[in-house]
DNA sequence: GGGCGTGTATTGCATAGCAATATTCTAAAC
DNA sequence: GTTTAGAATATTGCTATGCAATACACGCCC
């Protein structure tokens, strides 16, 4: 055994193939075959051919419908079930989330913070909206996006900086910020507003405000969000609108 | 190694652990110890220390708040993530699923057929519905839902008996159907008439009519469902109301 | 203070998983 | 119709990984 590799005698490396084969599929448009499935893992082709074969007796890959490739198999909802269930800030989340949408009549969602990106758990859907804004699952950076700004301004300045820097900094549209100087700029402001808003960042026309929610030793969790159409409201009237009722959902939710 | 062993030596039993571990969150009404993470996937506690050590690392299982359990870690929702992002018939689904929503005013389903029971994956809201009733990932029994009776029509009777002789037959209602005779029969009313419609028997109170959706080979692949109240419709309304656009949609979807 | 159940740590050993390699299959190109 | 390439599948000897028995520390409860 290589020192390196006595580091950590619990670490089961195995299980380290099998899940970078499922994570394979992250940057996937369609089904892989084996030998993609392999060179996304990272990992040798009988180590892969391997994998595949337990996580399809498993049920966590599925051939595709023509049966020239693999995709993503049921068992993986059977997790995200039990994650939704059981996340105790998704579950006091819910109801009022859902009194938010019926008083501001926008779209709602709850992100979890995960350092360089929020992820979405909860996602309350308006009468129309892309599939991408219905998905759990789905992520966002962190120095971009609302829910983003409104984590970030609740670290201690150092430390928000480092996960900016750190960024993968592309822009979604041309009005993206993307100068850690700048995003920097708009997070103090959400920190002295205490609620963040923006526009144009992650898709054109669209204004998000988010009020994040903390935990018992005031570190950042979560946050709730509430997304516009720039063709409805100005920002003036969208803030005017909606950070009451964020407000006090956000506190509703941290009460707990 | 035992012959029974040697039955599949690709497969490998780490990762079946490491899964029976996330598994053991089925069952959990809320945090669990390690003891109970090992009794729950069937294996010893040392292999479960190690599954647990790795499953942390890699962000599938953390520490609850209080640092007393084991809960599901946020990485699981990437996968569901792909899962949603890749299934072909959750992508040409959805748009039609909006439409039909819009077009009915009940809240409108996607499921997925699997055997004893059926999956939902796209969960379409409306202003008011239970948590259960929102969360991908969930399951019911087909053997006493309106996507269960759905999709079994659409298989040859034998199958069908088979598949609702095996299935678990608690009742969730008191007007819940639990004989296999009366499940065939209205089975078989389904397949005659092209559609189910259930009432109480998942929830009290609530009317639900589904469509099955198939593959190419006419395999029951999904189904629609529409779900309303007994309080604000009698079941010929409901029909009435929702069978022409729910047989469009479906329709629409299986035409791919 | 003792017992119990929890999480964590250690270690020698056996076999599970490895990777190199071979084979088969299928689709596409010529 | 044939050939080629890339796919999936199968085989096998070897060794390092994962195992399980066991010990220890800690906290809570009686």
């Amino acid at each position: 055994m290589a020192a390196e590799d006595r580091a950590d005698p619990l670490f089961v490396r195995s299980v380290e193939k099998a899940m970078g084969i499922l994570s394979a599929f992250h940057h996937a448009g369609g089904p892989l075959t084996l030998s993609d499935l392999a060179t996304g893992a990272g990992i040798d082709r009988s180590a892969a051919q391997r994998m595949v074969h337990t996580l399809r007796a498993l049920g966590y890959i599925c051939r595709d419908a023509d049966g020239h490739g693999y995709l993503p198999g049921l068992r993986v909802l059977d997790h995200t079930l039990d994650y939704l269930r059981l996340d105790p800030l998704v579950r006091q989340a819910t109801p009022v989330l859902q009194e938010l949408r019926t008083a501001v009549r926008e779209r709602v969602d709850l992100s979890l913070f995960d350092g360089p990106r929020v992820v979405y758990a909860v996602r309350l859907q308006t009468t129309r909206q892309t599939l991408n804004a219905s998905l759990v699952g789905h992520s966002v950076p962190s120095f971009c996006s609302s829910g983003g700004w409104a984590m970030l301004s609740r670290l201690p300045p150092e430390q928000a900086r480092d996960i900016v820097e750190r960024s993968d900094r592309r822009p979604f549209t041309s009005d993206t910020i993307t100068s850690v100087d700048d995003v920097m700029e708009n997070i103090a402001k959400t920190r002295s507003d205490g609620y963040a808003l923006t526009t144009n960042q992650i898709l054109s026309g669209e204004i998000a405000a988010a009020f994040p929610i903390m935990n018992a030793k005031g570190e950042p969790l979560a946050a709730i969000h509430i997304a516009g159409s720039l063709a409805d409201w100005t920002p003036e009237d969208y803030a005017r609108r909606v950070v009451p009722p964020g407000q006090a959902a956000a506190r509703t939710i941290s009460q707990y």
